[in-house]
DNA sequence: TTGTACGCGTTATCAC
DNA sequence: GTGATAACGCGTACAA
């Protein structure tokens, strides 16, 4: 590949001239800088990142930590986070951490010794010990977190405000008379949503609703789960009358589970989700759920972050989205 | 941070010595080696990535493109290579390209200039000028292809064998006593999966089929393709007793559409999906498919890259694996 | 406005 | 076994 001295040799200057039409700083004559352009784009010439970060100790290579990439949200945000990157120069690196184990930890000392410019993080854990590392490495790195769960860690946090959105959305099945309103919660060890159930005990709460132990199943994210949870709930000697899931997935699940026992839905059972999933529009009766503005948090995830990368290193940035109830065919 | 020269200073011997102890490579007595060993464990020595990549032109980085992230087989997949590029001290750049336009390209300049030691690649594309390239760059850099397109491109490539998989389901069909087969195909610009489609006329002519083009639909890879195929196939005047896709994203917006107008499912109409996704074994009724060795093939990849990167270079590879039919309930 | 010269932290090639 | 030294490609004072 081309470097910046056949550029130079080629459009008869010298290297010094080149870096700066490269770098596009200091002053070059419009001739001899279109002269240089020209050159490079018939070379196809890319600065040499191992040369350049040598010198200016940057990668523009940033770090992406999922816990599951099969999560559809993910996949969605990483879609748009990437587009954005690239306009801006930088390129990902993702890695898929194992919830259970040390794997987070070292996958962040891979990317560290790479010299990454920055780290989103979605994560399960929260140990204290983790949080001090995280806060010790963002000193000199920014890393920006992307769950809810790190909100009063100290760390830049940019996230969908779950518990005002479960709030909101447990208040509308109260209003349609609701009474029995159960919930599907992820598994203690991963408290990622851990927030969205905090807002439906907070709602029955304010509602003088009395909150049955019975009606609160842990679950672990997927669709099977979401199938027995429905099965425990329903097969109880005091039924609910709605079932919440923290996620779509698991509220799909409770679908399958519905409809095969013929349920009606939402008479008998109201069913209202979480994530808006495109699949969500497609279930039988049409999911009732809780939308996360994706693309913005997309793309204020990344752009916060290049801006903590290229002006203020050590700022903490935090921002919280509303989430929007969609109502469709689960809920009265 | 410490560097090499700090190391060599405190240790009492020149950098070369330092250098030959942390890339294990040359003799350098055990006392010596001791010594330095501890020096850099006391400083926390780590070796700058860019220097050392500016002299070996190795990244120990690996870029992967793909083309559409929503589809869970790329997910599955990189959850697989992941893990294993990890193991074997390797990270990966993600790179979601656009199928419209120049992106793919650009991808792999920007990639190239961060000195990636290989690249793994999905594609829409397929145009001579753009296999040229690559197989230019692989004299360099090993390309190993995932997609069928690229068999005989003289390209490394690791896939399914889409071709005698779909031959395979469409005779399933004839057994069962079907004989207006239709076709859902992608669209003629993103020939990912068109070597599925050609083995579904192959087992029509083996058949002795006629093959009507009313009964071969382009679609565009969604869920609502699938459904506005399936409508457009039903409501001509001779429409079919089975609708094949090429992808179960598409099949199930098939099953959307034949359940919303009461058809009977296999009896009506018969469906066969491809992909073997994990929401195919949960639709309703669940979809018969065509699945793929996901595993393998993700272990596969990965491993053939790095042997190509670690081995012979410009050696090329090419294996296909066969799939495999799972018979549900949208066929007879 | 442009060119020269040096240094960034490594590894590789010598010579000792 | 070990050390001096030359690259690698780029950015940047400083000189012109």
């Amino acid at each position: 590949m081309a470097n910046i001295k056949d550029i130079a040799k080629l459009a008869g200057v010298s290297k010094s001239t080149v870096s700066r039409v490269v770098s596009n700083n200091g002053f070059v004559k419009e001739e001899t800088r279109a002269k240089i352009m020209k050159v490079m784009e018939n070379l196809n010439y890319r600065p040499n990142m191992f040369a350049k970060g040598m010198r200016t100790n940057r990668s523009f290579s940033i770090g992406i930590l999922f816990p599951d990439l099969k999560n559809p949200f993910f996949t969605e945000w990483y879609s748009i986070v990437d587009t954005i990157s690239r306009e801006r120069g930088y390129l990902n690196y993702i890695c898929v951490t194992d919830p259970k184990g040390e794997s987070e930890e070292m996958r962040i000392d891979d990317l560290l010794a790479r010299s990454i410019d920055g780290i989103i993080i979605f994560s399960y854990r929260k140990d204290d010990a983790f949080i001090e590392k995280l806060r010790k490495i963002n000193k000199l790195t920014p890393i920006l977190c992307c769950d809810s769960m790190f909100l009063d860690s100290g760390l830049s946090c940019i996230c969908a405000d779950g518990e005002k959105g479960t709030y909101n959305a447990t208040q509308k099945l109260i209003e349609s008379g609701n009474r029995n309103i159960a919930y599907i919660k992820g598994k203690d060890e991963f408290s990622v949503v851990d927030n969205r159930f905090e807002g439906y005990l907070k709602c029955l709460a304010d509602s003088s609703l009395k909150i049955n132990d019975a009606h609160i199943i842990s679950a672990n994210f997927t669709r099977g789960c979401g199938y027995k949870a429905a099965e425990e709930l329903m097969e109880h000697s005091n039924p609910p009358d709605a079932i919440m899931a923290a996620t779509d997935l698991m509220a799909m699940g409770v679908l399958d589970y519905l409809n095969k026992k013929n349920y009606h839905i939402p008479d008998d059972v109201a069913v209202f989700g979480y994530d808006n999933l495109v699949a969500a529009k497609n279930t039988s009766p049409p999911l009732s759920t809780i939308a996360l503005p994706f693309n913005e948090i997309a793309e204020k995830s990344i752009n916060t972050l290049i801006k903590l990368i290229e002006e203020d290193k050590t700022d903490i940035v935090v921002e919280m989205f509303d989430c929007e109830l969609k109502m469709r065919n689960t809920t009265k």
